[in-house]
DNA sequence: GCCGTCCGTCCAATGTTTGTATAAGGTTGC
DNA sequence: GCAACCTTATACAAACATTGGACGGACGGC
C-alpha cells in the first residue's frame, strides 16, 4: 500500500495530477484509509506508470486512460458461448483452439491501439507463455501453435500497410536466432511508421548482412538479441556492419541487447523504438 | 484512438491538411470526443498514410482520395519498374525491394484464383528461388526475405478466414523441419475449404504430435516431408500417431512424401489435396 | 498573357482539455 | 499539540482543436 506522495515519487506524476486523473478518468480507484486517505496497490501503480508513459509520449490523457481501461492490460475476452471465463493466450494455447486464439487476438487489438497491444499486452502474454512452457504445463507444439498464430496476426498487420520507399532498414535475427514474434511486431511498427522495413526474418547468416546492406544501400539495421546464444553471432554482425564504408548503424533490441558493443540499444518498448528510428530517419533525410 | 496532432506526427501530414482532406474529399470521418475533437482509429491512420504516400508520389490529392475510397483498401503500389517488365519473386528477392515483392504477390493473386496461384505460380516461383540460391546468385538473406514475404502474405490470407469448428486437422512439419511456405499455403487452402486447421508450424517435436492429437481429439494430421533429413522424424511421427487408439490418419505432402510408410500421400497440387481432405471430412462426418 | 481550377496554408474567433494553484479543513503519528 | 500529510472544491491559464473563409502559388488550356 502506498500513499499519494509515494506514488507521486514512484511514477513521476504530481499528486494533484494523480487525483485529477482519478476524478476525471477513473483511471484507478485506490482503497481508502479510515480517515479517507488514498491507498494504492502495486497494480494501480503499474497502471499509473503506463498512463504516465503514454501521456509522456504525447497521447492525450483522456485517450490514454480509455486505452488502459479498455485493455485492462489483459483483455477480458467474453468469448461467445463457453463458460464466461477470461481467456488469454495461454488458455488458447492449452486448448489449441484456433477460433479462441483468433478471438483473443482480435479482441486485444480491438480493445486498444496497436502500439499499446504491442508494448504492454503482447510482452506480458508472451512472458506468461514462456513461463508456462518452462513450467511444463505447455508442450512445444502448444507454444508453437500460439506464437505462430500471433506471428501470423502481426504479419497480416505488416502486410496491411503498403510498403513505401525511402531509406531501407534491415530487420532480422542473427545466425541461429529464432523467436520471431517480437521481431515481426517490431517490423510491423516500423512499417506503420512509414519506414521502408526490409524483413529478413530469423537465422540470417553472418556474411549476408553486409551483402544485403550494400545491395539495398541500407544505412540502418535492427538486430534482435534474445537468447544468450545469440550474443556472439549478433556481435559478429555488428562488427561486420560497422566496418563497412559507409558504416551501417546497428540498433539492437531484445533481452540481451546490453551485451552488444558498438551498437545503439533500442528503447524498451517496441513502438517507442520504432518511432525513434522513424524520427531519426526523417531527421537524417531532411 | 489518436488525436489530430498524433496523426499528424504519424503520417507526416500537417494538421490543417488533415482537416482539409477530410472536408474536401471525405477521406476519413473520425469519431468525435464530447467536446468535438477528432479521434482517429488505426484504420483511418492507415488510410491517411496511404493517401500521404500517393500524394507524395505526385498523385493529385483529389484523385488519391477517390482511389482510396473507391477501391476499398487496395492502394495501388507505385511499382518501381513502370516499364512494363514482368517481375517475379527472384527479381524481387535480388533487389530486396519490399514494394516490388508486395506488388508481385498482389498481382499474382489478383491475376487469378487463389488455388491457381498456390498450385501453379507459387511452386514454380519457389523452385526458381531455390535454384537461384543453390546456384549462388541469391544469398540466404535474399531467399529469406522473399520466402518470409510470401509466408506473410499467405498468413494474412489464412487469417482472413475466420476459423470454424468441426473436426480439427493438425498441420505441421516434423522435428527439424523448416520451409514453412508451402505448409502455410496448404493451411490457408484448408481453412478456405472450411476445415478447422490447427497450424503447428515448423519443427514440432515427436512426442507433441500425439499429445496434441488427443488433446483436441484430432483424427487427421498433415505432415510436410520436404528434405531428406525430414524423412526419418516424419516416419516416427506417423508411427506414433498410427499407434494411438483411436488412430490418427496421417497424410503426407512434400517432395519426399513417397518415402513415408503407413500414411496416405497427398495429391500433387496443394488445393487439390486440401479439397480432398475437406471432402473426406465431410463424408466422415455425414 | 489571362482565366479557372486545384490544393496547401494561414487567420481569427471560439471552445475544450489538462495540469497546476489556491483555500479551507480533516487525519496521522509522534 | 504540532508538523507533516491528505482531503475536496473551485479557479485559472496554457496548450490544443474547432470552423469556415480567404489567400496565393502551381498548373493547364486558350
Amino acid at each position: 500500500m502506498y500513499a499519494v506522495k509515494q506514488v507521486s515519487t514512484l511514477t513521476g506524476v504530481s499528486e494533484a495530477t494523480l487525483r485529477v486523473w482519478e476524478r476525471r478518468y477513473g483511471i484507478v480507484q485506490p482503497a481508502r484509509s479510515p480517515g479517507g486517505y488514498r491507498q494504492y496497490d502495486d497494480d494501480q501503480v503499474a497502471t499509473l506508470r503506463a498512463m504516465a508513459a503514454l501521456v509522456h509520449d504525447g497521447v492525450p490523457a483522456s485517450i490514454a486512460a480509455r486505452t488502459l481501461l479498455g485493455s485492462d492490460v489483459r483483455p477480458r475476452v467474453a468469448t461467445a458461448g463457453t463458460d464466461g471465463a477470461s481467456f488469454d493466450l495461454v488458455s488458447a494455447a492449452t486448448l489449441l483452439d484456433p477460433g479462441l486464439i483468433h478471438a483473443v487476438l482480435a479482441d486485444a487489438f480491438a480493445a486498444s491501439t496497436f502500439d499499446v497491444v504491442v508494448d504492454c499486452w503482447l510482452p506480458s502474454e508472451l512472458k506468461r507463455l514462456g513461463e508456462a512452457w518452462e513450467g511444463g504445463s505447455l508442450t512445444v507444439a502448444q507454444e508453437h501453435f500460439a506464437s505462430a498464430a500471433v506471428t501470423r496476426h502481426l504479419a497480416a498487420r505488416f502486410e496491411d500497410v503498403p510498403p513505401q520507399g525511402g531509406a531501407p532498414v534491415l530487420v532480422g535475427l542473427p545466425q541461429g536466432g529464432r523467436h520471431e514474434v517480437m521481431l515481426m511486431a517490431f517490423a510491423a511498427c516500423l512499417r506503420r511508421e512509414g519506414v521502408n522495413a526490409i524483413y529478413l526474418g530469423a537465422d540470417v547468416p553472418l556474411g549476408d548482412w553486409s551483402m544485403v546492406a550494400s545491395e539495398v544501400g541500407a544505412r540502418v539495421a535492427v538486430l534482435g538479441v534474445h537468447l544468450d546464444a545469440d550474443v556472439s553471432p549478433a556481435q559478429a554482425v555488428v562488427d561486420e556492419l560497422s566496418a563497412l564504408r559507409p558504416p551501417v548503424t546497428v540498433r539492437v533490441g531484445g533481452r540481451n541487447r546490453h551485451l552488444i558493443r558498438g551498437a545503439r540499444q533500442l528503447e524498451d518498448r517496441v513502438s517507442q523504438a520504432a518511432a525513434a528510428i522513424a524520427r531519426d530517419l526523417r531527421a537524417g533525410a531532411a
